[in-house]
DNA sequence: TTAAATATATTAACATTGGTAATAATATGA
DNA sequence: TCATATTATTACCAATGTTAATATATTTAA
């Protein structure tokens, strides 16, 4: 019967809205099952109908959220053509992002992996991500002789390490203290990691 | 009296050990008041006449895991000169450390601030140690020129940020899968940021 | 040396978790 | 309408942090 699996679905989301709710709000500290469900209008006991355990309602809210930084991004770089700069412009979105909800780069980034069972897909998906939405530039970079096929790799790894460790520190040490100086800090450190591995236009033999 | 206080210390440094094995062990997670106690040999609520509470106690044992992890590096350079060659073996040493002990990378970078509460000195002493760890060979290279004095904060923050990046991909995320790979990617990486910021010998001017 | 005072350790209890099993309520289909 | 299947809830359990009351050592003073 479909309309069993239309309402599953239903019940399903209200969980997980007020997970996602919790978690953007609170953070993953306080997404407990009491906690969620009273959000959601049901008995704590009513989760474990809809999801294995607490952790399995977490990862579904995972998976939203990887869409949901993806259209943040978009939406902070609509008009703009591939490249370089374009790279930079994402990754201060991406950055922000995750500062405006730290809860979710903590549960993106910090959660323990013991904790994800069999979610190893989704973990996968979190950690590709940052590759995935640049990958257009990426492409359009190494077409145009701006950064070297195989130097690819290494930089968009160093992005991805430097990204993490700043966002690490910024939200879970308060280093720096402002935002201020975080944001300039990391998009000073960017861009030194960008002229490094790209070859200026003056230079392009093309 | 100070044989009070004799006593004291070496009742809160039973807890102190049964806490760090646990960590070492079994990692954040396993530590709790009854775990640390029973291994102590003490009843539970024994461990509140002598820590205010339980991230009380987790904060004692971060700060003589600094010691450790400052011991554990200085062993693994003895007969080295300083030099940016040292900065190398001095890096692998500390993220070796680490990787042996994930749970103490856990409490140092991924224990929430929140939870800390006034042990900011604890967390500064943590944010710094890498600095301290290597100053002697900073010092060094600036004295005789192989780095600017005027870049020494950029590169060794960037080596900070990376060293966190890769031990939270590798330890909390599995990236890379093998211990091999890690340690010679982070060693590429390391070299590469080392040469980027260092007047190699023969252009040195001295 | 012994009784009072102090210091230390333990038991009992509470609240909050995640999670399960039995039961109640509701919807579905003949 | 009534039996059946589905869904939600209550009542529980074990583990956790923490506190208060109580028991047990230890020290101090008579």
């Amino acid at each position: 019967m479909v309309r069993k699996e239309i309402k599953e679905q239903r019940v399903k989301g209200y969980f997980i809205q007020a997970a996602k709710e919790i978690l953007k709000g609170e953070g993953l500290v306080c997404v407990s099952t009491r906690n969620v469900a009273d959000r959601a209008g049901y008995s704590y006991a009513t989760l474990y109908n809809y999801f294995k355990d607490i952790k399995d309602l977490v990862f579904e809210c995972a998976k939203e959220f990887i869409d949901e930084v993806r259209d943040f991004v978009k939406n902070e770089t609509v008009g703009l053509t591939a490249g370089i700069e374009r790279i930079q412009v994402k990754l201060k979105a991406y950055l922000n992002y995750f500062i405006q909800y730290p809860g979710i780069f903590e549960l993106f980034f910090l959660e323990r992996v013991s904790s994800m069972g069999n979610n190893q897909k989704t973990v996968e998906l979190i950690y590709t991500f940052l590759d995935k939405l640049c990958a257009d530039d990426w492409n359009y970079c190494i077409e145009h002789g701006i950064v070297r096929a195989d130097q690819l790799e290494f930089v968009s790894d160093h992005i991805r390490f430097i990204s993490a460790g700043l966002l690490l520190f910024y939200i879970n040490r308060r280093h720096p203290q402002e935002y201020g100086e975080f944001i300039s800090l990391a998009q000073a450190r960017i861009k030194e990691i960008l002229d490094r591995y790209t070859i200026s236009r003056e230079d392009n033999p093309r």
